[in-house]
DNA sequence: ATGCCCGTTACTCTCTGAGCAATGAAAGCC
DNA sequence: GGCTTTCATTGCTCAGAGAGTAACGGGCAT
């Protein structure tokens, strides 16, 4: 009755044909880290096996999407393309079990949000505790990063938000969905004693005669600073003296004359700075030259929202937005 | 130099836990169908293993998502949850490699819509023709099935989009992302002698006081009547002496006196129907008993858009939408 | 020059997930 | 009412996908 079964070599089992699911995940992650390796860490696996993954899904789609350059790996055109179309995808399959047991009352209410400590402290000052005050029962989070750290938080699925500061000319990464808030005009700031301080509006080249001391590489002001003069091709005139990461030592340095600083006015506002200090310090708008600094509101593509997590995108979008941006 | 590796008990590969994808595809697949042995003959493959990707998918979520009651499988509410998470992805996910191809240029530009004839002979008329000229290499296949059936035709992806009918009265499946176009009243058509012509608004009670000549049971108008009459405890008063699928049909018996039928107008004018039919049939607007039937454009959600259908939609959403409807 | 790290290939081994067979119960048919 | 069909459900076996490890070759940096 029951001896049938080893007489069957044109067997039609189908296993497992196209997986391509942990393929894709495989070619996201190796496209955001740059390396299979590092991507292998990620994923808790060896190195071989992501390797594998890609390739096997370059043969199923008969297109090279992946071209190791030295060192690292860089995506094709193709890669591209695919990784955009799918990482949303994967986000949103990896945030699906979260986002089940939230529905379903189960799980910790928890938010955490990167953004860069001016706005932490002055842009969403008030609506922080506002919503503090309507969702008692979430911990918040809030993490202190500078714009492009905050970004790779949010990537890293250790920030569930991100607000960050996106200059006019860099652009974002495709994979974000952002939303405008506010835009703040970069200014440069000086010593009330200084040239500047005739001048309504420097220019690029103005700025480049004196001795600067910006923010950390990965704040917003700096990228859009570093972007403009590469492209500019003034890259041996900048004279950075002094690289701070944070407000008020820049404020400071800038008060004992050392050089001049480029920021956006709300970073400076809701500051604890000596009025020794503040008072002495002047501003003037370079947005002819360097743009404004765009707040955004950042969500990576296709993960799946919680309820407390929309709630308080909500209450931003709302209580930020200017008219304007919604046309 | 390799003989080391038969030793080790503690392994700690991974192998693949948390595979979930399948089990996710078989779980949407299951909801659609109502029963395992359809869902795996549409998966191709055999009942026990889709049986088991279900109850996997359970185990590790740690809730009941599907219940056998009788003869076929009905969702929990929980799995009524999950899938409206999880089937926009699963349709992402499997439109993936065709959106790919698409973008990569060589796929073949296909581009199949299903709709009620009314609607296509009346309300796409010009906007096909219109696309026919803007994008001639384009193969056009329009599919001609009452409401139902074409969102049928959408989700086994046989129609790349769905333009229905869509009552106010029942709801739509959520796993659709509807675009209202236009709003038509619900009207009865009747001879010029019949005692509706002497009434400006017919209540459902007057009307269900006639024989009536309806739609096919797919059609939104039908559904839509049925809903009303269901929901008015009234099913034991209705009368309907003939269900055609066709509107000609419906009309000539219409005009020989059988009975009255239910309509809208659009479905009734673009038609080749002998003049003096047409001339001895008289509308009444039952919109106040009967509602509206709204033609919605139909998209399953998360389900990638290849650009020469995306195209067409714009061009429809474009020629259709009432300003009111964009707030 | 040397060492480190990364991509790439070859190999082994394990456990997942495929089908098949069988059972009981519900649904439909005569 | 009995008979057949069709379903969900369970146990079984087995192919092979995919995990790891080891090893090689080529850049990059000290």
């Amino acid at each position: 009755m029951k001896a049938k079964h080893p007489a069957k070599p044109s067997d039609d089992r189908r296993y497992f044909k196209e997986v391509r699911f942990r393929q894709i995940r495989a070619l996201v992650e190796t496209a955001r880290c740059g390396s299979f390796a590092e991507a292998s860490r990620r994923l808790g696996m060896a190195t071989p096996s992501v390797w594998r993954q890609v390739r096997a899904l370059e043969d199923d789609y008969g297109v090279q999407l992946v071209a190791a350059q030295g060192h690292d790996v860089r995506l094709t055109e193709d890669g591209e393309r695919l990784v955009d179309l799918a990482a949303p995808l994967v986000e949103g399959f990896d945030s699906l079990k979260k986002v089940f047991s939230d529905q379903h009352g189960k799980a910790e209410r928890h938010l955490r949000m990167a953004a860069p400590a001016a706005v932490l402290n002055s842009t969403l000052r008030h609506i922080i505790a506002a919503y503090r005050h309507t969702h008692p029962q979430v911990h918040l989070s809030l993490i202190d990063a500078p714009s492009r750290i905050a970004w790779q938080l949010l990537e890293t699925e250790k920030a569930d938000l991100a607000i960050v500061g996106a200059p006019e000319g860099v652009p974002l990464p495709s994979r974000f969905q952002a939303e405008l808030l506010v835009k703040y005009p970069f200014e440069v700031v000086c010593l009330e004693s200084h040239p500047f301080a005739k001048i309504k509006a420097p220019k690029l080249r103005d700025i480049l005669k004196h001795p600067l001391i910006l923010a950390s590489e990965d704040s917003s002001s700096r990228m859009q600073f570093d972007h403009l003069v590469a492209k500019a091709g003034l890259i041996d005139r900048v004279n950075v003296i002094m690289t701070a990461g944070n407000v008020p030592s820049i404020l400071n340095y800038v008060a004992l004359g050392m050089g001049v600083a480029i920021l956006t006015r709300p970073a400076t506002e809701a500051l604890a700075v000596p009025t020794d200090v503040k008072a002495r310090l002047i501003y003037r708008d370079v947005s002819a030259c360097l743009g404004h600094d765009q707040v955004v509101l950042l969500h990576p593509k296709g993960r799946h929202e919680l309820a407390h997590v929309r709630a308080f995108r909500e209450m931003v979008v709302k209580g930020l937005r200017r008219k304007e941006g919604a046309k």
